[in-house]
RNA sequence: CGCGGGGUAGAGCAGUUGGCAGCUCGUCGGGCUCAUAACCCGAAGGUCGUAAGUUCGAGUCUUACCCCCGCAA
């Protein structure tokens, strides 16, 4: 049994979980990369990454290259480290392939979707936005392409109708921490097989914006799925006019036939408790909207002091 | 100093030229109904973000500060 040397590597929430997995498991984590501070939030402030917080707190170096590629200075820091395993969790950067394959024991990758489906960027909302019934992590070492190395362990995580980005990514950063550790086992047991990629690779690439732009013409469970998928962020839009958009994070679908007369993107009912739009072949429920220059609210509250939406709107 | 919007009853909002603090929902009480997420009558609930200024008089105008939100990442 080999005594682990982890170099961890990654950047949002989804990561320090698997983070805070290795440590919580005494995994020996001689150092952290983590993609440069970027100016967030209001004001553009400079904000440290949820794995740079938590390496920080624990004492764990923390590195934040600007470019990997054909950096002596950053493979000078890997030698020094001499980690015998690069772990990697959405860090947010293409390794090379000197930087793969340094470690003794390999580079390995937790990512968020059963392979080889949904390769890429953004597995989880591709897979809401598709509709899928099934998703998972995988964990796979790491070659030179994207998301292309061969498997190691999967784990199938259901998803229900209930659930939207936010609920997912929570569901799916949980089961990649878990699923990290048994594989890191397995390395270090010297049990872990290699599986290959089949066909069938399906590519998830980045969420634009201009996607989460609503469109009335589409049938209600694809509107429904998309908002899913980009809920709570970066949030679906519906709009009557230019400066008029309306954020949307939460709607039901209602199959109807009787009212193809009226024009999709339509209102079709509104009163104090619902608001119902046209859309292809039946009607979109709001449940959770939010006006312009306002928050995120319940349609109901919505609706109480609403003075922007009548029977009349339509929405283009 | 990245750009922009906002803060008024428990919630969501309106408030015109500075002139009695309003609307919808909710809550509480009563009524009506076979029945309701329906309808009718009534009530409670406010330091109009904070502080200073202008004014006979400020939710409204001026200044500073606090907080929230969108864009952007």
């Amino acid at each position: 049994m080999e005594k682990l040397k982890v170099l961890f590597m990654g950047t949002p929430e989804f990561a320090a979980s698997s983070l805070q997995a290795l440590i919580d498991n005494n995994i020996d984590v001689i150092g952290c990369f983590t993609n440069v501070d970027k100016p967030s939030g209001r004001g553009m402030k400079l904000k440290f990454s949820p794995v740079k917080e938590l390496a920080i707190k624990n004492n764990i170096p923390v590195y934040q290259p600007v470019k990997l590629r054909n950096n002596q200075e950053v493979l000078d820091i890997i030698q020094k480290l001499d980690p015998n395993l690069i772990v990697v969790v959405a860090y947010g950067k293409i390794l090379p392939k000197e930087i793969l394959e340094y470690p003794k024991l390999g580079s390995i990758n937790v990512h968020g979707s059963l392979l080889p489906k949904y390769r890429g960027a953004a597995p989880i909302q591709w897979a809401l936005i598709n509709g899928e019934k099934v998703t998972g992590i995988t964990t796979m070492y790491m070659d030179e392409g994207m998301d292309t190395g061969d498997m190691l362990l999967k784990q199938e995580v259901n998803i229900e109708d209930s659930d939207d980005y936010e609920s997912l990514y929570n569901k799916l950063k949980n089961v990649g921490a878990s699923l990290l550790i048994k594989t890191l086992d397995k390395i270090s047991n010297n049990t872990a097989i290699r599986i290959k990629q089949q066909d069938g690779a399906t590519i998830a690439p980045m969420i634009t914006k201009e996607m989460s732009k609503i469109d009335f013409n589409k049938n209600g469970v694809e509107i429904f799925n998309l908002v899913r998928g980009l809920s709570p962020n970066p949030g679906c839009t519906i709009q009557i006019n230019e400066n008029t958009k309306f954020k949307i994070y939460k709607v039901q679908y209602e199959k109807k036939t009787d009212i193809d007369s009226i024009p999709n993107g339509k209102v079709v009912d509104i009163n104090k408790n619902n608001l119902s739009i046209k859309c292809n072949d039946g009607i979109i429920k709001i449940l959770e909207i939010q006006p312009p220059n306002s928050r995120k609210m319940d349609v109901k509250a919505f609706l109480a002091g609403n003075n922007k939406i009548d029977i009349n709107t339509k929405f283009s």
